[in-house]
DNA sequence: AACTGTCCCTGCAAGC
DNA sequence: TGCTTGCAGGGACAGT
């Protein structure tokens, strides 16, 4: 699932690729992907022009081309780029590919199994109508503005639980279901603790938390699950998965402290895994009703070595 | 304001 | 073995 270090790996080897060079192909073959347009509007948008940068926000990578338009390029679940020579065979479920000039002219392919992702060429002058969600972001989790007391005030403000606060996007832009069970773990926080009711240690652990496990993911070039389609714009897998300490590891020892098991929860329909002991409940849980349910089963997790 | 459920879609795993 | 069924999962949105 590509969150913002996954995002962020794909969007520097685009920098490096398409950057500067003209595009003089495009085929627009999935229909869901260009859904919020038309094959004819991203074609249109992009034959004859050349990317100048390319920008992330969160999850959303936005490419600035020549014409003055923006290409938005999200890949939600099972999206992926590919950089490929322009001979290479398309991959199923291939939706647009766009050929770049120069020698050897090379390929960018847009594949996406699930078609949940998109691609919409906009005039940025009108993004706040034409993809308003992108208008509504929060702040970015690795940008220099998001200091401690920007955090502060986001969790301060509002009563809500940690692990869907981190994954609304309104809030604070590109954090998904793995990093923030690695960030809450990181900081020692239980995924159901109430925001407002943090202490300020609590807080300044999880904003070092937040910037130090997604640096260090983005340095890793980002996390390939066994399952996930996850792989940079070459194809290769990123190496932050050996690193999870929490996320697929229920039923586990806790690497941290060696005495929890880690476990397993639905928080807000996505699947939570945290150690009982580091991140300690709530003196007063306010859980989901999914939540109760599901820690109702009698199961006690397998231990495995330790 | 905050939370819940629904939808979109495919691949994979479990169950028969 | 082969079919059917269920589920995961990002994010928008509608409903409570």
């Amino acid at each position: 699932m590509p969150e913002l270090p996954e995002v962020e790996t794909v969007r520097r080897g685009l920098v490096d690729t398409i950057v500067g060079r003209r595009i003089d192909g495009v085929a627009v073959t999935g229909m869901r992907t260009v859904r919020r347009t038309s094959a004819e509007a991203v074609y249109d948008g992009l034959m004859g022009t050349t990317p100048v940068a390319v920008r992330r926000r969160g999850k959303y990578l936005t490419v600035e081309l020549d014409s003055g338009y923006h290409v938005m390029i999200h890949l939600r679940m099972s999206g992926q780029l590919l950089w490929v020579p322009a001979d290479a065979d398309e991959p199923v479920h291939t939706h647009v590919a766009v050929t770049f000039g120069g020698k050897p002219a090379r390929r960018l392919l847009f594949v996406d199994p699930r078609t949940f992702g998109e691609v919409v060429v906009y005039d940025p002058a009108d993004v706040a109508a034409e993809i308003p969600e992108l208008h509504r972001l929060g702040v970015d989790p690795i940008a220099d503005v998001f200091d401690r007391p920007v955090l502060a005030a986001i969790l301060r403000h509002r009563s809500r639980r940690m692990k869907p606060l981190l994954l609304d996007q309104h809030l604070i832009a590109g954090i998904g279901n793995i990093y923030a069970d690695e960030i809450l773990h990181r900081a020692g926080v239980h995924p159901e603790a109430i925001s407002s009711r943090l202490s300020p240690s609590s807080v300044t652990r999880l904003h070092e938390a937040i910037g130090t496990i997604l640096a260090t993911a983005v340095e890793h070039r980002g996390s390939t699950l066994a399952d996930a389609r996850y792989v940079d714009l070459f194809g290769a897998p990123g190496a932050y998965r050996e690193r999870h300490r929490v996320y697929g590891r229920a039923g586990e020892r806790c690497l941290t402290c060696g005495r929890g098991v880690i476990r397993r929860l639905t928080e807000t329909g996505r699947a939570t895994a945290y150690c009982p002991v580091c991140q300690r409940r709530p003196f007063k849980p306010q859980r989901s009703r999914a939540a109760r349910v599901e820690s109702r089963e009698p199961t006690p997790p397998p231990t495995r070595g330790a």
